[in-house]
DNA sequence: CCGCTTCCGTCGGCCAGCCGACACTCCGGC
DNA sequence: GCCGGAGTGTCGGCTGGCCGACGGAAGCGG
């Protein structure tokens, strides 16, 4: 549903060729700083070292996120974001036009940023989806669910989802408010779909049901 | 606000090196003609040479025009996105695997790619922009600035915009309903904003009172 | 332990805009 | 001219979900 939510990736740089990382800078951002904004002149794409960042659109009265950036993931201050660091995190930089270069330099390397802004893409278009086509339920349903595939830990009482969002945040990855999250989830907790498993973190009992809410709506 | 909709390029090919379209094929597409589906085997990058395509969304109940493709853009079916003719079109096609051997061999294509992506991603984020932040006189309103600037005539009386697209074409694009496209134009017209110049062109009399109304709704 | 801050749950009011229905206009074919 | 189909204009009813408000719970520093 989201830009470049791979699974996260235990060895960051598995498929860029060695020394491919030579003319990078490194760089830190700190928890809740800007690192880049829509209209800005510097151009630089990075990587993803350590650390999460949130790319997201806002506008005067609301924001919405895009994705959830984490290690191994890539890309560029040359978007209509903003993007901010979602908790401390480090990473590899470098100008958008030595990175060109570097890519004419290295052409294999060209069809592996095919794919990556094609899943870009791909997750951009998912998201006009969600937005256009589908009730809130049925995309908090589809979240949970993708969440459940990507970091859920089997359990014996069912599928543990280690969230590490609060209400809040996962409303501005939906494109809807707190309180509609809120009163969905205790609505699902009541009727035994899921339960809450201390603050930031769930445990779905009933995987069916929510596919089932995911469908709701054309 | 759309996918893809730089101004038709009296060259469609300004860009490519000499010899670039070795390899490629012809291809006719008719009129309403599927061209590609989500989840097709097929993977092919086109450029289209002459005509109009239509890339959309579709669910059960409703379609989402994501851009309409004219010549000289350059798409690939390997999106979850249907595209079908507008009107009869010739494209010249390739196997998305000979294409990125082509990238390779022509690094100087691979900036190119880059850039046709990156103005693909800005226009789907957008789009997203627009579903999640502007109502739909909003949407509307920008939508008639964004084809004024790319199309519109300076005549006598304001400027002219042959849009070429009946109001149900419009509301796809928007996002809303005919109904609501309808209503909103002929409101427009009672307030001297803009007066339909036969089925399918419109004359804008006050382009800053569309600005106006493109702003409201945070 | 106690205050303070942040987050969470819930309720009711309200409204943009979707939907169905229907009449009208335009246009091409014969 | 006549007919049929496609596109257009308009109206009311209905509802998803946003918004403001407020009280409760959980974490935290002292």
């Amino acid at each position: 549903m989201f830009m470049a939510m791979a699974a996260p990736n235990p060895d960051p740089l598995a498929g860029f060729p060695a020394g491919f990382l030579d003319g990078f800078t490194s760089r830190e951002v700190g928890k809740g700083q800007l690192l880049a904004t829509p209209g800005q002149a510097l151009n630089q794409v990075f990587i993803v070292r350590s650390g999460r960042l949130r790319v997201y659109l806002a506008s005067d009265a609301r924001e919405l996120s895009l994705s959830i950036l984490e290690p191994g993931d890539i890309f560029t201050t040359h978007t209509p974001t903003f993007v901010r660091g979602l908790e401390p995190a480090s990473l590899w930089v470098i100008g958008i036009r030595e990175f060109a270069a570097k890519l004419t330099g290295a052409p294999t390397v060209a069809p592996l940023m095919m794919k990556v802004l094609g899943r870009i893409l791909d997750n951009a278009v998912s998201l006009v989806e969600d937005l256009a086509f589908r009730d809130v339920p049925a995309r908090l349903a589809r979240f949970l669910m993708r969440q459940a595939e990507r970091r859920g830990e089997q359990g014996p009482e069912g599928c543990v989802l280690p969230l590490d969002l609060g209400t809040e945040d996962i409303a501005c990855l939906l494109g809807t408010t707190r309180q509609s999250v809120s009163s969905l989830i205790n609505q699902w907790q009541r009727e035994g779909v899921l339960s809450r498993r201390g603050r930031r973190a769930l445990l779905i009992h009933d995987l069916p049901a929510l596919a089932a809410r995911s469908l709701a709506q054309g």
